[in-house]
DNA sequence: TATTGAGATGAGAATCTTTTTCATTACGAG
DNA sequence: CTCGTAATGAAAAAGATTCTCATCTCAATA
């Protein structure tokens, strides 16, 4: 249920919360900007303010609820996060977004970092590119 | 020559265009936002405008002369290019910028682009962790 | 169930980054 | 040196995100 993962994460459950969850959860798209959910939601018909969205966005990565990226463009776009880690490629020319993982590359990251002396925390990895419609543009 | 860089670029060879490209010749740091080039070359005492250090970097990023990288913290920052592909670690704390070029990872970067019918044009691939003075806190 | 207070919300202002506009200026071809 | 075009700078505009603050609502408890 969708209030207990708001309330483990230490939050009150109100009405904007449940609803920012239920759209990431039910949405098609599963990279969405801040902009995106607010228009979502407003379309819906929910009552809802697009500092809230900001906030409870902020504050469900926070708590491990979604992840932040920064894709081109200038704006974040979040995902709720499903546990498996993975990464981003982006056809630049439709912005399509498909996701993979890929073992050999998080290893070698982690002994990058490692032989760097850092201790890896985190990474952002997207690969740009012309997907299968667009090579030829 | 520098001037022979921004004449290649199909640009003419002005001033600021040269004090930038300059500035990121010189600077001691390698990794800097259009604000900190602004900055830089005011303190320098040169005369510039921040929307033409804007418009020239994205000029000089349009022609290769520099590459643009979209870090953490919501503004984009410059370095220029030379040459060799580096992908970066970074300090969450201190924000110490490091760069690496991983063969093993490129390499799979590009198979997995295929694998799904992309065709690689570039990528992103930014480590977040602790430096060596930061793995405590 | 009613009370109540800390936490949450929403509207708008504020802030920050980047782009656009437009009158003026400066390259550089001839 | 002249001239037309491209470039510049200041200010305005646009876009993304955060902040402020008066009001509202969840949830603990009486
Ligand atoms: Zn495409
Ligand atoms: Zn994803
Ligand atoms: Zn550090
Ligand atoms: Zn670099």
């Amino acid at each position: 249920m969708d209030n207990q993962e708001i309330r483990k994460a230490g939050l009150k459950v109100t009405l904007p919360r449940v609803k920012i969850l239920e759209l990431l959860e039910n949405s098609t798209q599963r990279h969405v900007s801040a902009e995106d959910v607010y228009k979502l939601l407003i379309d819906k018909g929910e009552e809802i303010g697009l500092a809230t969205v900001y906030r409870v966005l902020t504050q469900f990565e926070a708590a491990g609820l979604v992840t932040r990226h920064n894709f081109e463009g200038g704006h974040a776009v979040f995902e709720l996060d499903r546990g498996e880690h993975h990464d981003h490629i982006v056809c630049v020319v439709c912005g399509k977004v498909e996701e993979f993982m890929d073992a050999t590359i998080e290893q070698r990251q982690r002994e990058v970092a490692n032989e760097r002396g850092f201790e890896m925390a985190d990474h952002s990895l997207i690969i740009y590119g012309r997907c299968n419609e667009h090579k030829n543009s």
